[in-house]
RNA sequence: CGGGGAGUGGCGCAGUCCGGUAGCGCACCGCGUUUGGGACGCGGGGGUCGCAGGUUCAAAUCCUGUCUCCCCGACCA
């Protein structure tokens, strides 16, 4: 992508009326635009960031059994009262709209009623079970207050998949195979050291479900962590018959504040047997499905790596979600130079390298500041100076100074072959 | 929902106490000089001061109501 071409730009100023630094440094950088409190829209650049996450988590999804789809977010009363969760006193965030004619209508917060619903038309069999069915959608919750940025939104984009088995010891074994799945998403990510399992309250269905809890002073949370087991508590069951339950000792654990990153559920037959969802064993007898369910949040993480991975000069990206890979500043605009420029760029991209190419007539210390600004791994000059030297000028992101590379190191480093 | 703070060109702010018809920096447009860490000069354009009432000869400024945003708390992926 040509800069000359990009509509939005970076800002000197971030708006005051954020304190987040995440949204501050987002929308400084022109990656995300304020619609409302605890609503963002995703700009060009900040909708490659999101996708890249999204695509990460599909993949690991996808290796686990996951079918992907896409869940109508109306709902219709009636299935969710099945369940008893449309009351506003028993789940109080609902944001509820009517039809025409009065019908209510509510928009999704969150989807095992509807996808336990539709199964029924699929399932009755135990030969058609187990299944792992998942979706990357906007969820809508009504918070009474949207807070931190992107941390916290009433719209926000999460990664939801259900599970239904046949046995819980079937269900079992995939909720620590989906588990395993959760952490490998986070260590692509570039958190997985800093990201601990953590026992958390497990609602009406179970006596614990499972968060996964990134370390980050800006965390609504807060866990104990053993670092030797790698894994933590979460203060809402951090009691003594708890660790006498998991076999922890008091004194080994160490508080931390914490971003809850994902968060998984056993949820047994309760939404199955409510909305009528049974199979037929191989005896012939009527069972019911295990389910259970695993959220994580895209926009929620899109947010924590902002932030977590920002320094004095702006964001900084892990190269798995940077909305590209390279940021080529050509300096000047010597014919020579823009020759050279031109042709590093179209090189680049069509090895498949994500490149932000600076095209703009602006003084070299505004490319430089950008480049900074925007987080992108690996900065490439190409100016007069360059191109006497017969090299590139290389920095990445986090290192200090620039090296000059010969196109083959460049190539190199940047993993291209050929 | 309880407590606190704030709404003035796209962004950041001053002006409000003490009413007199809106200003600064950045950004934007034009011309010129610049060009390796956010340049400089000159000239421009853009705001009925969140919204609605009220007081007054006169309201960004005073009064009433209302909406929105931020922070702390409670609640939550």
């Amino acid at each position: 992508m040509r800069l000359s071409q990009l509509f939005t730009k970076t800002s000197k100023t971030v708006p005051a009326d954020e304190t987040a630094r995440n949204a501050q440094l987002l929308i400084q950088a022109g990656f995300i635009h304020k619609e409302m409190a605890g609503v963002y829209s995703y700009l060009p650049l900040g909708k490659r960031v999101l996708d890249n996450i999204a695509q990460v988590v599909r993949e690991e999804m996808n290796a686990i059994g996951g079918a992907e789809v896409e869940l109508s977010i109306l709902q219709p009363k009636d299935i969710w009262e099945k369940t008893d969760r449309w009351d506003d006193d028993k789940v109080d965030n609902w944001f509820k709209t009517k039809l025409k004619n009065g019908t209510e209508l509510g928009l999704g917060l969150s989807q095992e009623e509807p996808l336990t619903n539709a199964l029924r038309d699929f399932v009755s069999s135990y030969k058609e079970l187990p299944v792992y069915i998942y979706q990357i959608q906007d969820k809508f919750r009504n918070e009474l207050r949207a807070k931190s940025g992107l941390l916290r939104g009433r719209e926000f984009l999460m990664k939801d998949l259900y599970s239904f088995s046949r046995t819980q010891k079937e269900h079992d074994k995939f909720y620590e195979t989906a588990a395993a799945a959760y952490m490998k998403v986070y260590e692509r990510l570039g958190i997985g050291d800093t990201t601990y399992r953590t026992y958390a309250s497990g609602g009406i269905f179970s006596k614990f479900s499972d968060e996964f809890q990134t370390l980050s002073k800006v965390g609504e949370d807060t866990i104990y962590v053993h670092e030797g087991k790698r894994l933590a508590v979460n203060k809402e069951v951090y009691n003594g018959e708890v660790l006498a339950e998991l076999g922890l000792n008091k004194d080994e654990l160490v508080e931390k504040r914490a971003v809850e990153v994902g968060n998984i559920f056993p949820l047994g037959s309760k939404y199955s047997d409510a909305l009528d969802l049974y199979y037929i064993d191989d005896k012939g007898q009527k069972q019911s499905v295990i389910m259970g369910c695993y959220g994580l949040g895209i926009s929620r993480l899109m947010g924590l790596l902002a932030e977590h991975f920002a320094d004095d000069k702006g964001l900084v990206w892990p190269e798995a979600v940077a909305p590209a890979k390279v940021y080529l500043a050509r300096l000047g605009d010597k014919p020579e130079v823009v020759k050279q420029a031109d042709e590093l760029y179209n090189r680049l991209t069509a090895a498949g390298t994500e490149v932000l190419y600076d095209d703009r007539d602006l003084r070299p210390g505004e490319k430089f500041a950008d480049a900074d600004l925007l987080g992108i791994p690996y900065r490439v000059v190409v100016s007069e100076k360059t191109l006497a030297a017969g090299s590139y000028e290389l920095k990445a992101r986090t290192a200090a100074e620039p090296v000059h590379a010969s196109a083959e190191d460049l190539m190199k480093t940047l993993g291209i072959t050929g």
